[in-house]
DNA sequence: ATAATAGCAGAACAATTGTTCGCTGTCAAG
DNA sequence: CTTGACAGCGAACAATTGTTCTGCTATTAT
């Protein structure tokens, strides 16, 4: 009477996937095996238990078994991957350079800015980033300009060739700039060809906060 | 000793807030009191229970109390959407722009690149859009250098403010400006405000190929 | 100095939740 | 008809996990 199976996946199959999906969209957690029934209109815990070992060898979900809740939806990713980086503050001509509050990294969305990490060709390890937003046109000379965007990984250091956020003490200045090392000290690179560079002696003070590795400049008004 | 923290996060709230974060990313669920305790330091359950309360009177999570993992970001963005721009071509000063062959839209990761639409701040139907990466220096005078990728909108009409992709065919010559319309033709206004605008005649042909809306440079070099 | 309180640990307790096992009914093949 | 795989139920069990209570310490206010 019954078609008692084609193939693939069945009726509750399909009906705990589903609930799988809308339950930690929802909740924002996985349910527990109970819910699952309920939901599902499945009295026994042991059945449910029995569709969720099917549907893991199918590939459909994956299981954390003897924890909690520990369901979840194996194709979660349909798209590329994208990446939160938390926008640490203004970057002025006049004041120092914001940077993030150390080694912990929470921020909420008001307070970030999403990256497809497709856009970084190697995708090395990201956590550390962190964004500024540019705050005056005094960056013009490094093709950045008012309301841009800089994304920049944190680092004491930078190779030949890199653009980087510094802070001269000496004249209360942040600027960014491509960073040459040379034999009396250091040449600051302006980005636009025209400009002429800032050369700055073995002595003087500088101090490099961060390596910029992406510029967003977004045209939208709201 | 311990500088008792008067105000706002302490350590211990922020290290939960960012664990709770990183562990919901990596495994799919939250983690359970004494997962956050280890992850933290605390050790004790209880010590754990005392910030997680705290923490929801911040408003900073909610809380299903007697549930297992039942602890999520209040404002748990599910890491929005994302969506895919075809790179149509290079623009490059002397030669037309190029566009995608129309409503003929397919292209794959290699001639493509992500954009959040999150960085995008009204979410209007952005179908359409699509890439060019800029070839050579002279578009310096828009604030854009070689090797950037430009998203533009296509589009034939332009209002005043915008910044669109012109193509004059008088002088065989592609160029960013923002636009504007005066009485007696059009001013294309360089991003530069060192540089002087160019007037066209109300006769002159003008070409808008499209409107662009976001500027990308990356700085990694692979 | 004393009291009050926040911060913390440990342990006992209670609730939730995953696992296992026995049992029943259906259906198709031998 | 019998058998066995499949789908299902319910309950007991065990592990995980949230809650609560007692006590200790250091800082701060009275």
């Amino acid at each position: 009477m019954m078609a008692r199976k084609s193939k693939g996946l069945g009726e509750r199959h399909k009906k705990i996937l589903a609930f799988l999906k809308k339950y930690q969209d929802d909740e924002g957690y996985p349910p527990t095996i109970r819910e699952i029934g309920e939901a599902t209109g499945i009295s026994s815990t042991s059945v449910v238990n029995y569709y969720l070992d099917q549907l893991e060898k199918m590939g459909k979900i994956e299981r954390q078994r003897k924890i909690s809740r520990g369901v979840k939806l194996a194709n979660a990713n349909p798209l590329g991957e994208m990446f939160r980086v938390p926008v640490a503050g203004r970057i002025v001509a006049g004041e120092p350079i914001p940077v993030p509050a150390s080694d912990f990294s929470y921020y909420d969305a008001d307070t970030s800015i999403d990256i497809a990490s497709s856009l970084f060709s190697t995708s090395q390890k990201n956590d550390d980033l962190f964004a500024l937003e540019v705050s005056g046109d005094s960056m013009i000379d490094a093709m950045v300009s008012d309301g841009d965007i800089v994304v920049m990984k944190p680092t004491n250091s930078a190779n030949n060739g890199d653009m980087v956020a510094v802070w001269l003490p000496e004249k209360d200045e942040t600027t960014l700039k491509y960073f040459y090392k040379e034999k009396d000290g250091y040449r600051l690179q302006p980005a636009n060809p025209t400009m002429k560079p800032i050369m700055i002696g073995k002595d003087e003070p500088l101090e490099i906060k961060g390596k910029v590795v992406m510029v967003v400049r977004q045209m939208e008004k709201l």
